[in-house]
DNA sequence: ATGGTAGACCCTCTA
């Protein structure tokens, strides 16, 4: 009987690729809840055995080769649904919501949206396709919260709240995860009454969560922050602490991000 | 120096 439920995001860039990291890592760690992005797989190739083994219970929404998300957990979980309302012709895998431990989760896998603009110097589509699933995701959102629960939205956002967030806000300024137009939907996404755990653990600073494999960039620390946990009112009530684990980014195949966490009492 | 790395997978796309 624990005191806390811990919960945490991690985007394993490929849950194949990186089972031993995984494995290792929710052996350590130990989570209750874990929300991963970034599958890269179908559910059917998910390696659930070696997930199951370790005490937790199960929930992906796959896709081959890209996108892909689940919901690990080690109490029961009723999947609720397992694609972002709002546009039935969106095929991709970056949305599964359910309930698990009394806490209403989803693991969100937000378009990348770069590049922004096409040859033409407009909007590109990636870009476009951002912007609306977050829109979709704001409007989804705002119903949830209509339910007065402990709700924790978390996963790979593809979003840099701010330039504090991002190791050269000036030469990453026109990137999808820095466009002001990303950066306003985000804003408006967490004005209804959302808590990044972050923020509140560590304040304002350099806390990154992302670093490309290019360029050196773990080892210069070029990092970014967009790996995110949102805690509606009624689970921010019961917040505790949150971190970052830099731990699994410094380890031989590694993914690109490591994960977030918090503890809700 | 217009680069570089990683993963899936069939060769180029996504990030």
């Amino acid at each position: 009987m624990t005191s806390t439920t811990s919960i945490a995001t991690w985007n394993v860039n490929s849950i194949k690729a990186r089972l031993p990291r995984a494995v290792e890592w929710l052996k350590e760690f130990s989570p209750d809840i874990v929300l991963l992005q970034e599958l890269k797989c179908v559910s059917e190739a998910f390696p659930l055995m070696e997930i199951e083994d370790l005490g937790y219970n199960v929930a992906t929404a796959g896709q081959k080769t890209y996108n892909g998300v689940a919901i690990l957990s080690k109490s029961p979980i009723e999947v609720e649904l397992t694609k972002l309302p709002g546009d039935a012709s969106d095929e991709q895998a970056r949305y599964i919501e359910a309930f698990t431990a009394g806490i209403r989760v989803a693991s969100i896998y937000l378009p990348n949206g770069n590049p922004t603009r096409d040859e033409d110097g407009n909007d590109h589509e990636k870009f476009l396709y951002k912007l609306g699933w977050m829109d979709r995701l704001n409007t989804h959102v705002k119903g949830l919260l209509k339910h007065d629960e402990a709700i924790v939205l978390g996963g790979d956002y593809n979003l840099a709240p701010a330039d504090v967030d991002v190791f050269d806000p000036k030469g990453l300024a026109d990137e999808a995860l820095c466009r002001p137009e990303s950066r306003a939907r985000f804003r408006t996404l967490m004005n209804m009454g959302l808590t990044n755990a972050i923020d509140v653990s560590l304040g304002i600073g350099s806390h990154y969560s992302y670093w490309d494999y290019q360029r050196g960039a773990w080892n210069k620390d070029n990092g970014l922050r967009i790996d995110h946990l949102l805690l509606s009112p009624q689970a921010a009530d019961r917040f505790d602490e949150a971190g970052i684990d830099k731990g699994p980014r410094a380890k031989e195949k590694a993914s690109d991000h490591t994960p977030v966490w918090c503890t809700l009492r």
